[in-house]
DNA sequence: GCCGTTTTCGGCCCGACTGTTTTCAGTCG
């Protein structure tokens, strides 16, 4: 049984045990479990196994006793017993956004309704508006939903990569209007996680309630879904959610601290703050002795006042960065800046659209001191993946071209294709030749988990090979990661002193955060690179930063914030051990 | 159901907005 899986039944005996009207904070337990789960690098069965299990937050006796029956039997007898409590439906119709427990718990009993077509007729027939503390339009609203639903999962995430741009094309056109401060990102866009339910904008205003108009009536809006004096809601034409809350300009620290979140960082630093005697709110810090509430204009202002060092959006997940914080020991983490290199670069000899000497001049341009040629190999036909031939011939032309240019040094390299059986795409010998070489998987993705994590060790343990590039191959919602026993290859790599890579293309981010945290735990090098197959694909390089401080990384974890020498002298230490 | 440098019992984050109500429940983040 896999995590993800023990997190759905935590969150649906949390749902289940709502519906029942049982304690809000035993409902809360189970959330709460589940999401000290989703933090987690290691897999339950092994937890089970060591018997640690208690070692995780929000994880006691109860919880314990349920994931172990989980994991050794592959069922859980008390959550299905509270599944048979209910009619069937219950769980489906509050996945409707603006049905809670409440509602459809009354929709079950009162009007038999367990499904959404269900309810959507009988909205039609009138019977919803009916009911008690419902009306026409509750009943309007909720046909919208359902409507919106069956067009597509309007609740569904969005990559990070697609909503960056357009909350900054929106905070661009708000910037304009008078008396409006401090206009920034929150929520998870802040915190570079790697897909965002919402864009969340936040700012401070002389008049609020005008600007949160002003936004409301733009073109670009299909729907509004809330507006009041502080905050507006909308869905956009292209279907992305966006919130806008504006406070006075004396609060934005907290404001921004607030709406940064996570959620349940958030919970920690509230519950922590009450054992001091302090209420925390988006508008201050309130003594709850004497009823006085401070302001604050900086996060760092408002972190400070309650003894802690502060905690960057990256690492704010409802962990243990609010332990660390009151320690004072989180490092300092690694920046855009701290990047010197790039190690994964193609060109038009492969499937790159530039050529070797565009590629350089235009990562100079964007502040890099070397890269690394690393075009596909022959395997990957579609990519015009080059023979021993080929790569001969063009590390010849990175040599000339190294001559020709200044300012920026060019290691020749390959990503050489690891294949189904986990040899390689060209000889060791030939490979040997290179600065640096790159494996990765390109085909058969969906090999069952031992195959393909044998494939990924075996290319980890060869002495050719520096760098496992995207090793889970997924793309961004649109293909699942391969099954990798992630920990299987993480200990390969550490054994053979081999890199991992966090690729920053915005739809791959492969590494994700979690892995990376465990590989760095567990001494493993990580490379941020940037795939680039265009001149302006170096822009995406912040992208894989986000994901390293994510997965709480300093300069010296990544290979790439080595000067070139430093990076020549690493992996030839690494080869000889 | 979990947890503790106030506590092994008695707490458990905080506020905005909507739609239905004439003071607030429900939902959301």
């Amino acid at each position: 049984m896999t995590n993800a899986e023990i997190i759905r039944i935590l969150n649906d005996i949390a749902d289940l045990l709502e519906i029942k009207g049982e304690n809000v904070f035993k409902i809360r337990a189970y959330h709460k479990a589940a999401h000290s789960i989703e933090l987690l690098p290691q897999q339950l069965d092994q937890l089970v196994r060591e018997e640690r299990l208690r070692e995780v937050p929000g994880i006691g006796e109860a919880i314990e006793k349920k994931i172990t029956e989980l994991v050794t039997t592959g069922h859980l007898v008390y959550y299905e017993n509270l599944l048979a409590e209910f009619p069937e439906g219950v769980c489906t119709l509050m996945e409707i956004p603006g049905i809670g427990p409440k509602k459809a718990v009354k929709l079950c009993r009162e009007l038999n309704i367990k499904t959404v077509a269900e309810l959507e007729a009988a909205i039609k027939e009138g019977k919803v508006a009916d009911l008690e503390r419902m009306g026409e339009k509750s009943a309007r609203n909720l046909l919208r939903q359902i409507e919106s639903l069956q067009k597509k999962k309007s609740n569904q995430r969005i990559a990070l990569g697609v909503a960056k741009p357009v909350a900054e094309a929106l905070i661009d056109i708000l910037r304009t209007r008078p008396g409006v401060r401090n206009l920034t990102t929150a929520g998870s866009l802040r915190r570079l996680r790697d897909t965002v339910g919402d864009i969340d904008i936040i700012g401070t205003a002389d008049d609020p309630e005008s600007v949160i108009r002003f936004f409301t009536a733009q073109p670009t809006v299909r729907e509004i879904t809330a507006c009041g004096p502080t905050k507006g809601s909308v869905i956009l034409n292209s279907g992305l959610k966006v919130d806008l809350r504006l406070v006075d300009h004396e609060s934005f620290g907290s404001l921004l601290q607030h709406f940064t979140g996570s959620q349940n960082h958030n919970v920690k630093l509230r519950e922590r703050a009450r054992r001091l005697g302090l209420s925390l709110s988006e508008y201050g810090i309130t003594d709850s002795n004497t009823g006085k509430m401070e302001k604050f204009l900086t996060e760092e202002a408002f972190y400070a006042r309650q003894g802690l060092q502060y905690i960057p959006p990256e690492i704010r997940e409802g962990g243990f960065e609010i332990i660390r914080a009151e320690e004072g020991t989180i490092s300092r983490l690694i920046e855009p800046s701290d990047i010197r290199g790039d190690l994964h670069v193609h060109t038009d000899w492969s499937d790159g659209k530039a050529s070797i000497e565009e590629m350089a001049l235009a990562a100079k341009a964007a502040g890099r001191e070397y890269i690394a040629i690393t075009d596909h190999s022959h395997a990957r036909g579609v990519a015009r993946g080059l023979d021993a031939d080929r790569l001969r011939a063009q590390i010849a032309e990175v040599k000339a071209v190294n001559k020709r240019i200044e300012g920026i040094r060019i290691f020749t390299g390959m990503e050489v294709d690891i294949m189904a059986d986990g040899s390689l795409d060209m000889p060791d010998e030939i490979l040997n030749e290179l600065d640096i070489v790159i494996a990765a998987v390109h085909s058969s993705l969906s090999q069952e988990k031992e195959k393909i994590t044998m494939r990924l060790v075996k290319a980890a343990s060869n002495p050719a090979v520096d760098i496992i590039a995207h090793p889970t191959g997924r793309l961004i919602l649109e293909r699942e990661p391969s099954e990798i026993d992630m920990e299987m290859l993480l200990n390969a790599a550490a054994a053979h002193n081999t890199i991992v890579e966090i690729n920053s293309m915005p739809d791959r981010l492969d590494l994700n955060d979690t892995n990376v945290f465990r590989a760095r735990e567990l001494g493993v090098m990580i490379a941020i690179n940037t795939d680039a197959h265009r001149p302006d694909h170096f822009d995406v390089m912040p992208y894989g930063v986000g994901v390293a401080r994510r997965g709480w990384c300093e300069a010296k974890d990544i290979l790439n914030t080595k000067t070139a020498d430093e990076l020549l002298g690493f992996l030839s230490r690494r080869v000889a051990k």
